[in-house]
Order: structure tokens, then C-alpha cells, then sequence
RNA sequence: GGCCUCAUGGUCAAGCGGUUCAAGACGUCGCCCUCUCAAGGCGGAAUCACGGGUUCGAUUCCCGUUGAGGCUACCA
């Protein structure tokens, strides 16, 4: 068989070679150690916690190696595109503190910065077509014309006797088709697909160094998958093997689910004479489904709460999310954390080998958690602006009122903040809203009871209140003063005192200051109480006790 | 079915043959602080899936079992 032959009756349009886009594509000039890494997302529109995971750390990777991390759409499979997608993509991971140094920027190629392009693998037919053509000519490769209905006949077969199924060894029928069979099918209108012609024997295993597990290893490939699909566009394996050579990708960083195809992979770099990048295939998310209580992984059909979006819905501050997908990315981030509050993460040593390998658990806890450490360290007006653009980007109620109570919401937020134990009680947009929703009448409500202690005295307490209220008085006389109110009605003025002799008392200061605390919030459970009324003002505190006078 | 990966408390995990029969964080429980809450401080409960080896000695190495996840397309 003339390989050459058959080489230039499939792609006679194709001129260019490998050796040509060694040129085009040279070698990166990096310092040492810099590490080019990539997102190869497919532009199927939703964009996951999953997603941004992998992105950090191939941002991560690059960033903290000096290199440059580049975007390339993974746009083959025309079936599966959503339109608009992409921008969609660069926006909501640039929300998320995730910008890319070369590849897409837009929506299409013209967007694109970089010499290492087209960014867009269905731009890079070409490229792809001389990398076939090559394979062909060295015997790696060759047309088939097998049809859908005869694939899945063989693989029914294959099923039946319990064999394993694809085409590989006696199954490809077209591995040794002779030219004129080949023209024959050609000259008949047919397309094929090309094929790999794998030379693999299961028997053998090899083994390969994963950036993320260590060594791994496995058979090897014996399937002659399909490399170049009938649309003339490539697969998964053959496009990322081409593109991630050509771009010059050091660092291949994916999810688990790639590691069963490594085996094709490295027989198509092999096979091409290139150098293998390092592999790291990182775990899938996972949680506990509250239906079953077993650990299962994301799904985007039943969670919505792993959408991008829905964190940026519910008003988390970006870098709260970044600080927590960081603590599961490399164990000792943490740690680091806590040693260095307030160094910027671009510090933190990232390494691959650091992260799990593990399937990860989302755990909502701990975001908030970490959110509320995030949150405690910005400033009143920081916490504002980002709350006010959230209201706006959302059309919540609020944001008006936001916008024309500036000087208010500031005193809000900046109740016991900063200093040595700034309050943290603020998780995300939303809930923050809601959380102060107090300080507005319009949304006033009463959401506890007053407490059973002082049953007998509201009125009392209430309307003696309104006498004793000063708000030139400070944080001390004021409480002196409800001290004194609760005394002189029968309460203990310390708690401790009360709970010693309970039968000598009605209760203590703190069911007092209970009362008026709901009579001024709605609820049992505030901020500083003096504080608060100080934010509110005289005339709000004293419609506050009145409404409430009217209630008992 | 075949193949691959993974396996330390409820969760994230450190640990990489012997001062660790196990660090830290979230959660949980108790106490302290305190006019409530959020924090903060102190303390408690809670883990090496199971069974075989190798070794003087294994959570750490090997094998098997079990479990979980993944792959098995002209989808990525």
C-alpha cells in the first residue's frame, strides 16, 4: 500500500505539514518552570461549580509558575452549541476573579489575542487535516466508511458475546482496505472518518506520572477510534492532542472522567512524535443527595445551587467563593489563611500535587463560613457598594432606597466593624438585606414573641421606656437606665443574680432589654441594641414603642 | 459485563513504616464571656472500610473483598 498515495487522494487540499506548524507554532519563550495551562470549555451555556474549580486551578498553575493560562472553545460538536455561550462563560468567570492571558475574549475568533491561534477548534480544520494527512502517510491512520447501522450491529454482536465493544482488531473492517476499495467507496459519494490505527496490545501496560495522583497505570489502547469525524472537524482526543502541542500546553488540567481515554491520547502523541504535556486529572464534585442520603455527584438538573449563577444571584461576594473553592483545591490553604488573613492569594504556593485526588464533597457550611470571614474584613462602604450593585443587577426592591440612603446604609453596615472582633453576620447579598430589614418601617415585622418573664409588664416597660429614652445618653447611662427600670420593677439587674434566686425575681435585665430589643427589631436576637437606636434616631425608636404598645 | 480511579471523624482533610493509635478547619455538644445574637476563648464526642499478607513494627507497602465515582460515541 502507498501510504503517500492514499494520503493525497483523501486531503489534496492539504499542503501544509506538521514540520510547517512546528514553524508557525514555535516553542513559547518562557523562563523556566513556567507553566501554560488552559479551559477547554464546550459552549453549552451552563457554567458550574465544577467549571470554575477546574479553571482556578489552571489559573492558579500558570499564575504562580509565571506562565499564562488561555481560553480555547472546544466548539466541535455542533449538536451541543448554545448560542451566546461564550461570552456568558468569560463574563461569569470573570466575575469570579478568573481572567484568561491569551485565546477567546468574546464571542467569536475575531475577540481572540494570541499568536497560538484560531482559539476556536472549528476554525482549526487545517491544522487538524495536516495532522491526519501525516498520520496517514505514516500508516497511523485511514478512512472508513463503516456506516451507523453497521457499528452498532457489530456492537450488539460484541455485547452478546460478552466481548468488548468498538472497532478495533477484526472489527475494523476498513483498517486494511486496499486503495481501489477506498476509491471505489469514494468515487460512490461516500465520506469517511479516519481512523487511528492503533498497534496497542492490551497485554502491555504503561505507566505515566499524573500531575494531581503520581504514577497511573494502564493497558494500552487498542480501539481505533475515530480521530476525524465525517463533518471534517476532530474528536475530543485527536483536537487535544493536536491543539494542546500546537498551543504549547505544558500543564493539561481536567476532570477524572478524562483519565480512561489517557491510554488514546498518549498513542496519539507517540504516534505524532510529540512530547506528552503533564497530565492532572482533577476529582468531580460531589454531594449528599437529600432525597437518598447518598453521595452522588453534581448534577445541574438537581442542583441549582452548583450553577455559577446562583451564587451570583444570591449575592456572594465573588471573592468568597474563590476564597472557598481555593480551600478545596489545596489542602494547606486554609491553614495558610489563617496564618496570613490579610496577604493576597496570588502569595499562596499553589501546587498540583497538593490537590485531592479524592472525590470532593460541596459543603454549604463552609462557604458561609468562610463568606462571613470575607465579609468581616471589608469596610462598611465596600459591603454597600457591592450590596447596591447586586439590588440593581437584580431588580430587588431595595435598591432605590439604597441608592437614596447611602449615609444610612453605611452606619448599618458599619455596626461593630473593623477593630480586633469585627460581628460576623453577614453572608451574602441577600441574606444581608433581609438581616437588616428592621431598620425600614415598610418592612417591619414582628418576628418573635415578647418574652414570658416580663408578660405581665410590657406596658409598663414599655411606656416607662419612652420616658427614660435619651439619645444623647451613651451606651453605658443608657443601660444604666434600663438597669435601674428593670429594678425598680422587680427583675434582677444581672442575670446571674436571677438564675441563683429565681423565686426572688420576675426575671433579669436581659428580659428588659428582650422587650424593647422587640419592640425596636421584631426580633429577640440583635446587634447592639443602643447602636441601633442611635442609627434609627428618636423619632423612629419612639414610633417603634408605640406600634408595639399598641400590640400588646 | 470489561477497564480505570479513589477509600482517615458528619464534611474538607494532615499524615507519606516507628515521640501521631492520628494535626488543623467546618459542623455538632458543653462551659466561659455576655442585656440577646454574631463572634471570641476553653473543652468534649467523633475517623484510619474489611480480610489477608510483607515487616521487629503499618493508617502508611502488596494482594483480595466491599463500597463510591468515572469511562466504555463520528459528546466533550
Amino acid at each position: 500500500m502507498d501510504y503517500k498515495e492514499l494520503a493525497e487522494l483523501l486531503f489534496p487540499e492539504i499542503t501544509k505539514t506538521p514540520a510547517d506548524y512546528e514553524q508557525i507554532y514555535p516553542k513559547r519563550s518562557m523562563k523556566e518552570g513556567a507553566a501554560v495551562t488552559r479551559m477547554a470549555p464546550s459552549p453549552t451555556g451552563f457554567i458550574h461549580l465544577g467549571n470554575l474549580y477546574g479553571a482556578m486551578a489552571d489559573e492558579r498553575i500558570a499564575h504562580t509558575t509565571g506562565g499564562l493560562c488561555y481560553l480555547r472553545i472546544e466548539d466541535t460538536d455542533d449538536k451541543r452549541e448554545v448560542e451566546g455561550a461564550i461570552p456568558v462563560l468569560i463574563d461569569t468567570l470573570g466575575y469570579f476573579g478568573i481572567k484568561f492571558d491569551e485565546g477567546a475574549m468574546g464571542e467569536d475568533e475575531e475577540s481572540a489575542i494570541g499568536s497560538y491561534g484560531p482559539y476556536w477548534q472549528s476554525h482549526r480544520s487545517d491544522i487538524y487535516k495536516a495532522c491526519v494527512k501525516y498520520l496517514v502517510e505514516q500508516g497511523k491512520a485511514y478512512p472508513c466508511f463503516m456506516s451507523e447501522e453497521e457499528i452498532s450491529e457489530i456492537r450488539a454482536g460484541q455485547e452478546a458475546r460478552k466481548e468488548n465493544p468498538g472497532i478495533y482488531g477484526k472489527y475494523a473492517k476498513y483498517r486494511d482496505a486496499s486503495i481501489e476499495e477506498i476509491k471505489k467507496h469514494l468515487d460512490a459519494g461516500e465520506v469517511p472518518v479516519m481512523r487511528f490505527r492503533s498497534e496497542g496490545d492490551p497485554s502491555k501496560y504503561f505507566e505515566i506520572t499524573d500531575g494531581i495522583r503520581g504514577k497511573v497505570s494502564m493497558p494500552e489502547n487498542i480501539q481505533d477510534v475515530v480521530i476525524l469525524k465525517q463533518i471534517g472537524l476532530p474528536t475530543y482526543h485527536f483536537a487535544h492532542v493536536v491543539d494542546d502541542h500546537f498551543m504549547r500546553t505544558t500543564h493539561v488540567v481536567r476532570g477524572e472522567e478524562w483519565l480512561p481515554s489517557l491510554p488514546i491520547h498518549v498513542q496519539l502523541f507517540d504516534a505524532m512524535g510529540w512530547e506528552y504535556p503533564i497530565f492532572c486529572h482533577n476529582t468531580v464534585l460531589m454531594k449528599i443527595d437529600e432525597t437518598t442520603g447518598q453521595k452522588r455527584k453534581l448534577s445541574k438538573r438537581k442542583d441549582p445551587e452548583l450553577g455559577l449563577s446562583f451564587y451570583k444571584q444570591m449575592g456572594y461576594f465573588p471573592e468568597a467563593v474563590r476564597e472557598y473553592i481555593m480551600t478545596i483545591l489545596n489542602s494547606d490553604y486554609e491553614e495558610w489563611r489563617i496564618a496570613n488573613p490579610l496577604t493576597d492569594y496570588n502569595e499562596f504556593k499553589f501546587s498540583a500535587s497538593k490537590m485531592s485526588n479524592s472525590g470532593t464533597m460541596f459543603d454549604l457550611n463552609k462557604l458561609n463560613d468562610v463568606s462571613k470571614d470575607v465579609l468581616a474584613k471589608k469596610s462598611a462602604e465596600e459591603i454597600y457598594d457591592f450590596c447596591l450593585a447586586w439590588a440593581e443587577e437584580y431588580n430587588q426592591p431595595k435598591a432605590e432606597s439604597m441608592k437614596a440612603n447611602k449615609e444610612l446604609y453605611l452606619k448599618i453596615f458599619d455596626i461593630d466593624r473593623g477593630g480586633e472582633k469585627p460581628r460576623k453576620d453577614l453572608v451574602y447579598a441577600e441574606q444581608i438585606v433581609k438581616f437588616i430589614s428592621y431598620f425600614f418601617d415598610d418592612e417591619f415585622v414582628v418576628e418573635n414573641e415578647m418574652p414570658a418573664e416580663c408578660k405581665d409588664d410590657l406596658k409598663v416597660i414599655l411606656e416607662k421606656y419612652k420616658e427614660i429614652y435619651d439619645p444623647a445618653d451613651d451606651n453605658s447611662t443608657w443601660f444604666g437606665k434600663i438597669k435601674a427600670l428593670g429594678t425598680e420593677l422587680g427583675y434582677a439587674e444581672k442575670p446571674k443574680d436571677y438564675k441563683k434566686n429565681p423565686d426572688q425575681f420576675k426575671g433579669h435585665v436581659g428580659h428588659i432589654s428582650s422587650v424593647i430589643r422587640i419592640a425596636m427589631t421584631g426580633r429577640s436576637n440583635s446587634p447592639d441594641l443602643w447602636t441601633i437606636q442611635q442609627i434609627m434616631g428618636k423619632d423612629m425608636v419612639l414610633r417603634r414603642i408605640d406600634k408595639a404598645l399598641s400590640e400588646i
